[in-house]
DNA sequence: TGTGTCGGTTGACAAGGGTCAACATTACCG
DNA sequence: CGGTAATGTTGACCCTTGTCAACCGACACA
């Protein structure tokens, strides 16, 4: 109740905003001129809201639509015939969410928020249609689908060939540039996820992970307290990711 | 020399003929009519020919074109930074490689001929302009990519959450039934690629893959002499896959 | 026929990281 | 504010898998 209110509000404050949302330089806007960026916003439903552990969008369910991050973090993961899960990305601010299941019907992988999040929901019949009209947006968004491939990639080597250590340098600098790009410091920030996802994500267990962050800390390469996370010597972490263990 | 006529003597056989190509139903053609598929005939360039070993394409060069599998097989792989090798894929008849370049100005990966193998050859430039006039060829190609975020998702959880037995059976029935969609045996077939790439691909050392396979013949699953592959107890590869080890 | 190379198999051994268990800390909520 | 659950940390132990090394068979080539 209360919190539909407030999307209708936040929706009536920014309405067709695609302009003037700061994100525009990260998200769909990117590729588009301002009379076609009109069109996008006519289609795109905005601010929804996802409290902290509130499921997007369901894996299997009927796919109609694509998400934007506008604040927040939001996970996304697989499960198997097994019933193992496996997270496949974490997503902030300016990113599309939920383009593998592009021209398919339904989600292949789940979407869950984790903190406060606000998206913008962009119908995936639209997007093909607006992607037909506007060789920029067709363009884009093709270019976004093998990012995100090429992400999934980057994330099979990590799983296949790094160490524990390297693994857990490699995602703390991913996020590092992630942050710095939006404009926030990229050594001090707050870890959207919890220990678990991190495990997860890197194909770890909890205690694994744990023990790293511990380890950095004594080495002198971070500061953890929770998920507060200052990045104290990025040379050495670089260094680690790239598997060069005298750090 | 010999090589570049025998592809000018195959090209002119086969001229304009995704139409008559046995595997229109598994690639691009899948989407189209027949019109359509004249003016896809247009911009094809077929049949080039790559030897084992042979490099289709390489890491970082600038990306031009897609290439659909004819005949043979492709494996693509990518190199990280500190200089380590992953194999991202195996291509079979009638998959499209290089699609995570797409939209992009080099490629994201590299792809060599596991054996013998013809292939047509797209320019990626043609296949956007198609894309962009046949609402069918895009969603198709939007398919396409979102097909292989999910292949790359499945891998990373068969890396981190899988054992040895568990990885090399679930890549044995994968290719099972990839044949068998192609109207070849599901229970006994050759190998196009070395143990070195399925270790590599499943992010073991080829000692291990070694020894499960022998495990795996010493338990009547499978009966292997080299690269001739034959499953003898599917269900209990297909349980192996899942998890359930008291196969 | 010998020799080198390559791909594959097998054995011995070590280690990285998982598992189990106990404990500490934080977050949540009535 | 206190109690309970969730999350994070640490220790001990063990198992899977990587590493190193030897060996085999196939094939190419001189």
């Amino acid at each position: 109740m209360n919190q539909s209110i407030q999307v209708r509000q936040t929706a009536t404050n920014t309405k067709s905003s695609c302009q003037y949302c700061s994100l525009s330089n990260l998200c769909l806007p990117l590729a588009l001129d301002s009379s076609e960026m009109n069109r996008l916003d006519e289609v795109v439903n905005r601010d929804r809201i996802f409290n902290r552990g509130e499921q997007v969008f369901t894996q299997n369910a009927p796919f109609h639509a694509c998400f934007a991050v506008k604040s927040g973090a939001i996970k996304t993961s697989v499960v198997t015939e097994s019933g193992e899960e496996q997270i496949t990305g974490f997503f902030m601010p300016g990113d599309l969410v939920g383009l593998d299941s592009m021209s398919d019907d339904t989600h292949a992988s789940s979407a869950k928020a984790l903190e406060r999040t606000s998206v913008c929901e962009i119908p995936v019949d639209q997007l093909e249609a607006l992607a037909h009209i506007m060789p920029g947006m067709q363009h884009h968004i093709l270019h976004l689908m093998s990012q995100e491939i090429r992400n999934s990639h980057q994330l099979s080597v990590l799983l296949s060939k790094n160490t524990a250590e390297e693994r857990i340098a490699a995602l703390l600098l991913s996020l590092s540039t992630r942050f710095h790009r939006r404009k926030l410091s990229p050594t001090h920030f707050n870890l959207p996820m919890a220990r678990n996802d991190i495990a997860n994500f890197l194909g770890l267990a909890v205690e694994t992970v744990s023990r790293v962050f511990t380890r950095f800390q004594n080495q002198g390469l971070i500061r953890a307290r929770g998920r507060d996370i200052e990045l104290v010597n990025i040379e050495a972490l670089q260094a680690m990711a790239l598997g060069n263990t005298q750090a």
